[in-house]
RNA sequence: GGCGGCGUAGCCAAGCGGUCCAAGGCGACGGUUUGCAAAACCGUUAUUCGUGGGUUCGAAUCCCACCGCCGCCUCCA
């Protein structure tokens, strides 16, 4: 059986079949940069990562295009309301590019830290605003927008397929009472293409209507045909933004394109904090700098980004996730337990006897990678996929701590490195066991206290065995006591 | 009001018609090991899947009703 991802177009999980062999085109949309990304954005972002691994562990050439959003994203979504970008830049007293500048770094910082792998092409919106405004002239020569007062909208009347992503009708959605009254707009759902800039909006450009700026769902359209094509494979998003951002998105490239816009509609689920909906009103609003450093007041510790990784890769892409501090800790203690098996091979390699690998051995490591394929292949079933890493995880506990065939260690080493870290980017390529370049002085200065220690110990002093260990306790390290001497790591 | 989802052990979570007297993780408890620990290993920890009906030879998995919780359509990914 070979990969299948659930659709959200068409509501199933399909066989997946890029549209050229071999070859996959992915778009996600990306953060809008007015603030540290929170862990709603390492959900998001995680879980396309995972997508994106797995496609490359299968061997499809993919390009992955990732916005990043700073100008035209409303605070609210029925096109009123002021820019984000230029609000927060308000706030801070700069300019709304240092703003955009500044939060585009600290995202990529947290998302480097979550082993998030870069996308090809980040593609700002504010670079491409010439495009936007031709897709709207686009729009309006077709006859889907229309100008009013210098500002442009997209009249859904008159593309027949708006509703089809989300199942809305559009008739229900003026039932609704949320509805914003726009005097502009010939049809409460119209949205804006572009809309007219007051004079002391910051952040405004030229255009066949005046002075203005793009509309929030343009952007993506735009983008996304301009580096991948008319019609893509994969298109990613929150399932907040189905409605109404994914909805027009396809309304607009389809009317200007004649072809449909993307094959597959992948949409992940929401985070909660608590078991409540993470917002700023409720105080559980996390950053992922504050799980990583700075802490919060909802949580014990700080927890290391693979924790948080982890837990993301627990429970199924599309269902939301409750992050609690029992949860996140309960993460961080088997993602612990995973890497100290990794190093435990690892280090086992060095000394291993050169001899023919374990056939028993290859043949398990064979059906865990069967085992965890076929849960990748059923849309992405991680939970699974990670419960392998765990068996794995089990059977280096067992294997005798020397004579180890150097190839068994391989090979073992090898599927950790593929499942585990190609993959779901758990497993990391290097640890740095004791900090870098001091690796070999502090093994060397232990290792004196660790002798010292033996000494005592055979001489049944164990108050001074106990105090060099305990001593060594306070600065995090750990020394272990195994048949073959004593080992020690950073706790 | 419209649309969607969820309820599985102390906690997180997979399973979505038979191979489930239900995977995996965390935690807890007992054991092996240890001078004592730590780590590791072995074992125990849901006769049951919110409740009540129904369909079926067979249901955690399908249908109906009820109860509870959550999300989107506002801030927010």
């Amino acid at each position: 059986m070979g990969f299948r991802l659930y659709n959200t177009l068409t509501r199933k999980t399909e066989d997946f079949k890029p549209l050229e062999p071999g070859r996959v085109r992915m778009y996600v949309c990306g953060p809008t940069v007015y603030g540290h990304a929170h862990l709603g954005h390492a959900k998001s972002y995680v879980s396309f990562d995972v997508l994106l691994r797995y496609l490359r562990y299968l061997g499809y050439a993919v390009t992955y295009v990732q916005n990043i959003t700073d100008v035209g994203h409303l605070t609210d979504d029925a096109d009123e309301g002021e820019d984000k970008l230029e609000r927060q830049a308000q706030k801070e007293h700069r300019h709304p590019m240092a703003i955009a500048e500044y939060y585009t770094r600290s995202y990529f910082e947290d998302m480097d830290a979550l082993n998030v792998q870069r996308p090809d092409i980040c593609p700002r919106a504010a670079g491409h605003i010439p495009e936007q405004i031709e897709l709207t002239q686009t729009l309006i020569d077709k006859g889907y927008a229309y100008e009013v007062n210098g500002s442009v909208y997209f009249d859904v009347s008159q593309f027949a397929g708006y509703g089809k992503l989300s199942g809305r009708q559009i008739e229900d959605m003026q039932a609704g009472a949320r509805i914003e009254v726009n005097s502009e707009k010939r049809n409460p759902a119209d949205f804006a293409l572009w809309k007219k800039a007051e004079p002391n909006h910051i952040m405004q450009w030229n255009s066949p209507w005046g002075r203005g700026y793009p509309g929030w769902h343009l952007e993506c359209s735009v983008m996304s045909m301009k580096y991948l094509g008319t019609t893509i494979d994969i298109h990613g998003g929150g399932i907040e933004n189905q409605f109404p951002h994914h909805e027009c998105e396809i309304a607009q490239s389809e009317a200007a394109n004649d072809c449909p816009f993307v094959k597959y509609w992948v949409h992940h689920n929401m985070v909660t904090v608590d078991g409540q909906k993470m917002g700023k009103s409720l105080g559980n609003f996390i950053t992922l700098k504050q799980i990583f450093k700075e802490g919060h007041p909802r949580l014990s510790r700080t927890y290391d980004p693979p924790a948080v990784r982890q837990l993301i890769l627990q429970s199924h892409y599309r269902s939301p996730i409750d992050f609690s501090d029992a949860a996140l800790s309960a993460a961080q203690s088997g993602y612990d337990k995973i890497t100290a098996a990794v190093i435990k091979v690892r280090k086992a390699l060095a000394l291993a006897p050169d001899r023919a690998a374990d056939a028993n051995i290859l043949m398990q490591l064979n059906a865990m990678k069967e085992k965890f394929e076929a849960a990748m292949n059923d849309d992405l079933n991680t939970a699974v996929a990670l419960s392998v890493l765990f068996e794995m995880v089990k059977l280096v506990g067992t294997l005798p701590v020397e004579g180890v065939a150097k190839a068994t260690l391989e090979a073992i080493d090898n599927q950790f490195r593929t499942l585990g870290g190609d993959v779901l980017g758990i497993v990391k390529d290097e640890y740095a066991t004791a900090g870098g370049s001091d690796d070999a002085l502090l093994d060397h200065l232990i290792g004196l206290l660790i002798e010292q220690r033996q000494t005592a110990r055979k001489n049944k002093d164990f108050a001074a065995a106990d105090a060099i260990r305990d001593q060594l306790a306070k600065f995090g390290i750990v020394l272990e006591d195994k048949p073959g001497g004593t080992t020690w790591r950073l706790g």
